[in-house]
DNA sequence: CCATTACCGAACACGTTGTTCAATAAATAT
DNA sequence: ATATTTATTGAACAACGTGTTCGGTAATGG
């Protein structure tokens, strides 16, 4: 990609980062996006088909960027997913949060986070879901499959949106072991 | 209120309700459900001061409604409060939304119903935050109360999602079992 | 019957969207 | 270094949605 491209793409991500953190994606206009890129209008349209197509893309880099590091490979070829216990997997995401990269926080905890909680459930969900069976729970005998994985991955965005809206005073290993005792995979 | 004004009301909510079900919130216009109501522009905006108000005036009817059934007398003078067991509380409004009133389960079925489950939520953190100190279980003391009001009202409107997605097949009271186990108040 | 209230519908100003186009500048290939 | 390709610009544009206004009409309730 030419590094003009690349600078508008980012110029562009900047400052919809920015407004979307004080106003919800709907009150966000076009034109404040490329009043705050500072870049032409024709060229706001040359690299995203509408507003829509821009939060997609967004959201894709966000969150693709912290789960795939999940299922790579971490030390030698040991994948996390070979791990017996579930904690390691959702502590990691926790220090990954904490961590802030691009500034996902700022999306997370502002007062318009649903679309990015959404998308952060879906990656959860498939997550969840490769994992199911490694948990050894009694719940897993006495709950339908889809509504225990659907109950994990609910619970573990709520901790995370209840972590983030009261000042993350928590550690991560803290939080995780809040996380834990709710679902009670014991 | 007159006649007229009330027919007009009702021909709104329906219309817009009607279109909820079909489109998501931000797609309909007001011209759609002025069309589809079969009124003039002016008079939406007689009794609406935008979109947005008449969205929350029909939260606001479709859930009070509800959850101050909850709050009422039932048999005598006896609150639903006073009862020891959360169950009956929970396992009621299951079975309201069994009664599928005022098509509320349209709304809650719909793709586009994250702003609905959303005012669900509302007020269910109110019912929970009243009846938290009737809940006997051990989780009260290790961890924060506000996180577990939280948990519970999130897992109760996720089992809600999760029984509707699916199609209601289970019972109101086999889902507050599900619902029970999940949040695991022995 | 009469005063009040609601409805109508057309027109209006305003803002947002997404497109077009010709000119300009930067990047890349030869 | 030169030529070609590609990205950006800015202005202008039509199309659409919003919320308001206003004079005229009809239903309502006392």
């Amino acid at each position: 990609m030419d590094r003009r491209a690349r600078k508008t793409r980012e110029a562009i991500f900047n400052s919809f980062t920015e407004l979307l953190s004080k106003k919800s994606f709907d009150s966000i206009t076009v034109s404040e996006i490329i009043d705050a890129a500072d870049i032409g209008r024709a060229t706001f349209y040359a690299h995203f088909e509408t507003k829509d197509f821009l939060l997609k893309e967004l959201c894709h880099e966000l969150f693709c960027h912290i789960f795939d590091s999940l299922s790579e490979d971490k030390n030698g070829h040991r994948h996390i997913f070979d791990c017996d216990e579930p904690a390691p997997v959702f502590l990691h995401l926790f220090r990954h949060l904490q961590k802030n990269d691009n500034n996902i926080l700022k999306l997370l905890s502002c007062e318009n986070n649903d679309l990015f909680l959404r998308y952060f459930k879906e990656n959860l969900l498939i997550l969840v879901k490769n994992q199911i069976s490694l948990f050894d729970t009694k719940k897993r005998e006495l709950l339908p499959e889809s509504f225990l994985i659907n109950h994990i991955a609910s619970t573990f965005v709520e901790t995370v949106r209840w972590w983030i809206s009261n000042g993350r005073k928590e550690s991560p290993e803290q939080i995780t072991d809040y996380f834990l005792l709710a679902i009670q995979l014991d």
